[in-house]
DNA sequence: GCTAAATCTCTTAGTAACTAAGATATATAT
DNA sequence: ATATATATCTTAGTTACTAAGAGATTTAGC
């Protein structure tokens, strides 16, 4: 196999590696918010707003691509959970700002601790050079991501006759 | 700073630039779902039959964590849709498999194109040697992560009173 | 072999969370 | 001031989900 050969092979079985692992942190996520009995976009709200801090409505709502009805649910059973409180900013009282109670961090977080305990097994077994790299990767992946999600959307804004549509939603079975 | 010290604070790091690129993972995937007009979990099952092959419909049950009704519902969309094909097995007339049609691959596929030329480009920056270890963190992470949900739903078996819950469903806004 | 239990998918009825459109409240620009 | 823009919430209708159970087929016990 020649040098450059090998080096694709590499990046395919990378790429569905990454996939793979991808695909199962996506089902993590959802095991989270089962476990914790919550909608998978309350669950999603909580890990952006850990993220980010205190953010408005309308920027959940953009991050997420939920619309600003949908939110306002979200941020209605997230705060009644008493997980979340509603701010009005002082500046500009359109803006609702939503901030995480002190003691919701521990009462999602709880559920993520077979993670944490997974992934310190799993970088137990490098040394601080080898995780940095992952951390560099990390880091550059995120950016890589973050570009593509926003070429993707691009796409929301050709022309639909433009582009391929699959056409799925909506259907209904047949009688 | 300490040598252990500095590892703690490399491993936080890390932690967090992982969530933050998995949370941005699973963004990227919903925006597929939304360009290619497909719910959510359709698009999860067509990963999951991209990866495992022709699956049985209890398995993709099984997988994503839906009840084998909501799984009619997904492979009614993606049958009609053209995507998939359901085939009675015949040597156990109950179960049926589902299967990807071959332009299916490519028609859902195109919809991550973005994300490999966005990991292509972060892939260019490092060596063959650099990439086996990423490589190598892929497969293991993939199994750590699989171990944890594992674990994690251990706590759906345990008894509702004796575990943390959030209470967070079937919550109705106030009157 | 024949009956009972188990397994696999689908159906049905009801519910939760979503979208689209517009209402409301506040802010900015002319 | 008035008009336009912005941010969130409300309402009505839709979609995808769950729970429970009905077929259809297979496996186990006798």
């Amino acid at each position: 196999m020649s040098r450059t050969k090998a080096r694709a092979a590499l990046l395919q079985e990378l790429e569905e590696a990454m996939r793979r692992s991808s695909a199962q942190g996506v089902l993590y996520g959802q095991t989270v918010a089962n476990v914790a009995g919550i909608a998978n976009s309350d669950l999603e709200c909580m890990d952006i707003l850990y993220l980010e801090g205190r953010v408005t409505a309308g920027r959940l709502a953009e991050v997420t691509g939920l619309t600003t009805g949908a939110i306002t649910g979200v941020v209605d059973r997230l705060e009644k959970a008493g997980l979340v409180r509603r701010e009005r900013d002082d500046a500009d009282r359109r803006k609702v700002f939503i901030a995480v109670v002190p003691e919701a961090i521990e009462r999602v977080g709880q559920f993520y601790v077979p993670m944490q305990q997974a992934m310190e097994k799993v970088f137990g077994g490098y040394s601080d050079q080898e995780l940095r790299l992952l951390l560099r990767f990390a880091n550059e992946g995120y950016k890589g991501v973050l570009a593509a999600t926003a070429a993707l959307k691009g796409l929301l804004d050709t022309p639909p006759e433009k582009r391929p549509d699959l056409k799925l939603k909506k259907l209904r079975r047949q009688p």
